[in-house]
DNA sequence: CGACAATATCGAGTGCTATTCAATTAGCCT
DNA sequence: AGGCTAATTGAATAGCACTCGATATTGTCG
């Protein structure tokens, strides 16, 4: 695969060129066929390369794909780093929640690819590898639940890859239950939802009990309630201005 | 398949029989060496019956694999409830945890059969039935929680799919994680910590609380703080009575 | 530029398996 | 027994990942 000698700046070029041209065929057609279903040679052919050359780049079928899975985990966490970043607010639930959302949201609309990885999940030897590229891939919610920690955000007895557990575990699930009920406009309808219970389950079971953050949710809509009474009745009493 | 001329009981029973010799043999092969390692020669062979055989009971070899996974997962649902039977305690908490930790340990123990279980989520025909079997054996969740919701002592208004989500999504990813962690004594040690945690989540996040609603706290407060401020404008302007 | 070496590419072959099917056997009824 | 149907068999088929010797391309040095 590697020469000896130093190729030319233009020639390792060339030869990366060309590896993004197989794997991006190999990624149309994982996706189109599932791993089984695709074929090599339909893969070298859209590739423009003889069925051969392929092996040249990636071992096997099998480590074919496990590139076009890092490829595409490698994407995700760079998404999810830059949904992390792009999130002004420093309350960590509203952190928390933008993750969920485009966790589930994602995974919903890459569902081939999530598919795929696990499918993976046969042969033994290479399922490390795309191990890596999940923790890699959580490594985003890490970050945000320990500075939760650190700030007293959340509680500090709590243990790390539970919360990870639940938090990745309960979205992949709900995700496949909006897939498989609703086909159709699975975009934003239900999804909702989802990510406010799972905010709301943290906030109730992660979040510091100490905290300021309100609790009694009654006493709010009690007090809600007699301002909006007031509000009323000082309208009332105003001169036209 | 079925003969069209009813058959005697004898007749019947044999060949029945020898389904299920197939499907044990079936089921050996298919744990050692994955769908993939699996050889139809081999499986043959050790139900004692020729190749061709196989395929007058299975269609194919993922249909094979398929039967093997029904009766697997009719297993399970046979046992979960065996162990809702047996826990004489009327708390649904003290109910819940017993399936988590009945759940967790399986997905622990018959690790292979999950993971094939999933594997086969590649060719999409047969999925369906999968899915069936899948929901059969998480029903006995459902009825726990719904006579939880009935009794009055989970909120009313909890959404059934998505606490199920929730407790068999989380259980799943920390079976994973207990899994890889830790390869050895996988049989107890770990596993309490992460049912106590789930029960007390569902306690916290699902357990009715005094109040009929859940609202929104962060939208209440927000509201409310407006309403504040309202009535602070208003106020300034009032004439003093 | 031309020849030689090294490297990259090719696609027809190889080997391995799921699956089929024509031939054979076993079961059952009169 | 004899004939009929259904079950069984394993050698033949077919499809696909992967190999490998032949060929083309590129790079280097005189």
């Amino acid at each position: 695969m590697a020469s000896n000698a130093i190729p030319s700046e233009t020639q390792r070029a060339k030869l990366e060129r060309k590896e993004r041209v197989i794997l991006d065929a190999a990624r149309a057609i994982f996706v189109d066929h599932g791993f089984d279903g695709a074929r090599m040679q339909e893969i070298a052919r859209r590739a423009g390369i003889g069925e051969g050359t392929v092996y040249s780049y990636y071992e096997s079928k099998a480590e074919l794909m496990l590139a076009v899975l890092q490829q595409f985990w490698d994407g995700l966490t760079l998404e999810a780093e830059g949904v992390m970043a792009s999130v002004e607010a420093t309350d960590l639930f509203a952190r928390l929640e933008a993750l969920a959302r485009y966790h589930l949201n994602t995974v919903i609309v890459n569902a081939d690819f999530i598919n795929l990885t696990f499918a993976l999940r046969r042969n033994n030897s290479e399922v490390s590898v795309s191990r890596d590229h999940l923790r890699h891939y959580v490594a985003v919610f890490d970050r945000l639940f320990l500075r939760g920690q650190d700030r007293g955000e959340l509680r500090a007895d709590a243990v790390l890859w539970q919360a990870r557990d639940i938090f990745y575990g309960s979205l992949e699930y709900s995700a496949r239950s909006i897939e498989t009920t609703m086909e159709a406009d699975r975009s934003t309808r239900e999804q909702l939802p989802v990510v406010d219970e799972m905010v709301a389950l943290f906030r109730a079971h992660y979040g510091a009990t100490g905290n300021p953050v309100i609790v009694d949710e009654v006493g709010l809509a009690t007090r809600l309630d007699k301002l909006a009474a007031q509000i009323d009745t000082l309208s009332r009493c105003l001169p036209r201005p």
